[in-house]
DNA sequence: CTTATTCATCGATAATCGACGATATTCGAT
DNA sequence: ATCGAATATCGTCGATTATCGATGAATAAG
């Protein structure tokens, strides 16, 4: 499946790290959680209000997660709509893969495309 | 299986982060993959030597894993003896957990412990 | 006892990061 | 065009963190 004892480039350890990078933080691991338990897209005000954050802190996370796409944006009006992209809950890689040189994951970029080996 | 709409409180949110940063950074992420590879537990200066990082902040970061039980250390005269907690690989949490709301696993102490409902 | 080896720890430094308040931008309504 | 609401961005502060070099503690060897 992979070179047996080759030692992982560098690259490849940064492109996991970013991965887990997005979710070494609580306030963000919140959000996630929050967005994840309503079912629907939900506005950056309500977020702010569901969890206690400060608006412009709340913003600041949200966009973090967006630049790894593990949250997806719309905007609509002057809102903006924040939803889970299942897509990435999905290919979000484990421990088991960080041991076994699985290939870094790409970022999906919609909640309906495609990890890697779908 | 969990409270549906509960929010997820900051505690759990705070343990969750605490093992996805364990993986956020990429000097550990290659320091696991390293000693994951090589089957046999590896000294601080194999694993220096391998690595080409310096040895302080590869000692630095061996403790930090081993905090967190994601390696295991043994002491062996002059040498000390690292090497991967393969139960710290299997019950490490998944995005997927995060967004369900599972509760955060425990920290397996040795090889053979059980993660939860082994 | 002395010396060399191996590793952990300390101190310093620079970089990163999270939170906050204030300001800027975008867009709908009037 | 103007106003107001919603959100993004900016500047800053404080805290954490990664890395390095040097020192120190433990142990094995001579």
């Amino acid at each position: 499946m992979n070179k047996d004892t080759e030692p992982l480039d560098r690259a490849s350890a940064e492109e996991y790290a970013s991965w887990f990078k997005a979710l070494a933080d609580a306030t963000r691991i919140q959000l996630v959680s929050l967005l994840a338990r309503r079912r629907a897209p939900m506005t950056v005000g309500e977020i702010v209000a569901a969890s206690g954050v400060g608006q412009s802190t709340v913003s600041h996370h949200l966009k973090i997660l967006a630049e790894v796409r593990f949250v997806l944006v719309e905007r609509q009006g002057t809102a903006s709509l924040y939803r889970i992209n299942e897509a990435c809950v999905s290919c979000f890689p484990t421990a088991a893969d960080v041991v076994m040189g699985t290939p870094v994951p790409a970022r999906p970029s919609a909640s309906e495309g495609a990890c890697d080996g779908t």
